[in-house]
RNA sequence: AGGGGUGUAGCCAAGCGGUAAGGCACCAGACUUUGACUCUGGCAUGCGUAGGUUCAAAUCCUGCCACCCCUGCCA
């Protein structure tokens, strides 16, 4: 199998010495939050491999701490990677091992390499030492392992307030590696359980019900993020002493940033407290649901994490790159329609008042099969109040007086005059068509603009949402590898415009699944706030802008 | 300050002793009834830095520098 990244280097590696198999890998979120884009990495990985190497790969809830999980989440973790397109073998939790934690945390005592501790988190983080200094022993390290024994069943029985009591394991004060130093392998916690309820009274750590029950269930690959990489002594610790006969590698990757993206659980959290968002599903927000409603398509994310590669150097990347995948995925699946966002009427003075005239549109100009659909021409139009300028510009494309361009479709008209108020702003627009100029007649003029329009007795008025990024970038701070809090980034008081005058053609097959390029205006979607009577529709996206004037 | 990581173009990133892939962005041009798409060309005498080894170094060795992670009974 051709490696495609360092992490399947070390698997083929594996293979090749016969130390694994079958593969087996485990998607493994704590269900206190909604998966994000930085989340997506860790799930094409996961389930990617297990998928080109054959194997399986397990969803695994790490619910290891009731303070700060919910159902809420453990549900909405399974749509978003059903979302995503990917298949779990099996649903398995944390807390399903817990017998069995127990039962090897039993077997630790009893080998000595574990002890109750009785001081309190103060004194503990006391006794740790500094990142510079040694730790000291606990007075409580060299107790019997009878007495560790009833202790840790009486820690069990719930005997004992939170915080009391701790079980640790009896490693290397003096390591160099904080984690080395007796980390706690269990703690007290009264906390009613979203799945358990309150049936245990002790729960374990992540290092210690981590490397376990990838051994348990048969992991042979633990891939994670960055930050446990000076975990791995300790995970190893757990998963040789413990001893359960099938030995799990932890394989770390770096964290992938977006520059200009608030990805940080805590920091979403606080968007959609605060109000400053609608919701976790917000189609500003980078989380899953966030950019689903928003209208990206989960290819252009899988490309996107895929494209930046898996390494072990943290990136900040720019949104660009992203843009570029969503634009991508979407050219090819979306439907061409027209659509004003901005109306401004036009009307063809040598055009007859009661005549109308079918023309045709292709619905996919990028697909073999185009797929043709008839609109209708008339004398007074909608265009785009952008489309027009007062002052001739030869480097403008689109209308001025005494300028042509070519009604998408339809004709190529001369711009002839123009109406305003006394505030100067522009009321309608006056042309001429060419009859001979008729979309598909082979005419041989050409123009360098075309423009779109709207026929106001064949269209329909819809509300547009158009989103910028959500906090100011030039307020943007983040460097490589950090996210600073929200507080530090002023907000992008344009981050969410609505617009309600917006017109789209009528006679449309308008739903939530498919895609839509507004011609010239960008890639839209169907958005879940529409009724009946009006449709409400995001953009996604503008399309790529090459500089205009 | 101790430990663990990482440094290749504006941003990602290949490269694994034989003379710097590719993508994004950008620039120039072609095509175009979307200033989109597509196509063509350009874009590192240079690989954090200073030495060393070698016929040959981004790749090996040594020193230095920068950035990230670690002092929760969170994950």
């Amino acid at each position: 199998m051709e490696a495609e990244n360092f992490i399947e280097e070390i698997i083929n590696k594996d293979i090749l010495d016969g130390r694994v198999k079958a593969i087996q890998t485990r998607h493994p979120p704590e269900p206190s939050g909604y998966l994000h884009i930085g989340h997506v990495r860790n799930i094409v990985l996961n389930y990617g491999i297990a998928k080109k190497y054959n194997g399986i790969c397990n969803l695994r809830y790490d619910d290891t701490n009731p303070a700060k999980e919910s159902q809420e989440f453990v549900d909405a973790i399974q749509e978003d990677v059903k979302w995503l397109g990917y298949e779990w073998k099996d649903i398995h939790y944390a807390t399903e091992y817990f017998q069995q934690n127990y039962e090897y945390a039993v077997k630790l005592i009893k080998e000595g390499k574990a002890y109750v501790c009785d001081l309190s988190p103060e004194e503990l983080s006391k006794y740790r030492g500094t990142l510079t200094e040694p730790g000291v022993e606990s007075p409580y390290r060299n107790r019997s392992i009878e007495e560790n024994l009833e202790l840790f069943e009486r820690m069990k029985n719930g005997e004992f307030p939170a915080g009391s009591r701790c079980l640790r394991a009896k490693i290397d004060m003096k390591s160099p590696n904080m984690n080395m130093r007796d980390p706690v392998l269990y703690r007290i916690q009264f906390k009613e359980h979203q799945r358990i309820g309150d049936k245990w009274k002790i729960y374990p750590s992540y290092d210690f019900s981590h490397p376990l029950d990838d051994a348990l269930e048969g992991v042979t690959h633990s891939i994670c993020g960055p930050e446990f990489e000076d975990h791995r002594p300790l995970y190893n610790w757990v998963v040789e002493n413990c001893n359960t006969g099938n030995y799990p590698k932890q394989i770390e990757y770096a964290n992938l940033y977006i520059k200009g993206a608030i990805l940080g659980k805590r920091f979403i959290k606080k968007l959609v407290e605060d109000k400053v968002v609608f919701g976790f599903d917000d189609p500003r927000l980078y989380s899953l649901r966030g950019l689903k409603r928003r209208g990206v398509l989960p290819e252009s994310l899988i490309e996107f994490v895929n494209a930046a590669g898996i390494t072990k150097s943290n990136s900040l990347i720019e949104p660009s790159f992203l843009d570029h995948f969503i634009r991508d995925r979407l050219n090819k699946v979306s439907k061409r329609v027209m659509a004003v966002l901005n109306p401004v009427e036009l009307e063809i003075t040598n055009y007859d008042e009661n005549k109308e005239e079918e023309i045709n549109l292709e619905t996919f100009p990028q697909l073999e099969d185009k797929q043709l659909r008839k609109y209708y021409f008339g004398k007074n139009l909608l265009i785009e109040r952008e489309d027009f300028i007062k002052e001739p510009n030869p480097k403008f494309y689109r209308l001025y007086v005494g300028a042509e361009v070519r009604l998408k479709g339809a004709y190529i008209v001369k711009c002839t005059g123009f109406e305003e108020d006394e505030k100067g702003e522009i009321k309608k627009i006056y042309c001429e068509y060419d009859p001979k100029t008729k979309s598909g007649s082979n005419c041989e003029k050409k123009v360098k603009g075309t423009i779109h329009w709207i026929n106001p007795n064949h269209c329909e008025k819809c509300e547009v949402r158009l989103f910028e990024n959500l906090i100011d970038e030039s307020s943007s701070e983040m460097v490589e590898g950090q996210e600073r809090a929200v507080d530090n980034y002023k907000l992008n008081p344009n981050s969410f415009i609505k617009k309600d005058n917006c017109f789209i053609e009528s006679g449309l097959d308008i739903n939530f699944s498919d895609r839509y390029q507004f011609i010239r205006n960008g890639y839209f979607c169907l958005d879940k706030d529409s009724t009946n009577a009006r449709k409400v529709f995001n953009r996604t996206i503008t399309l790529k802008e090459t500089k205009k004037i």
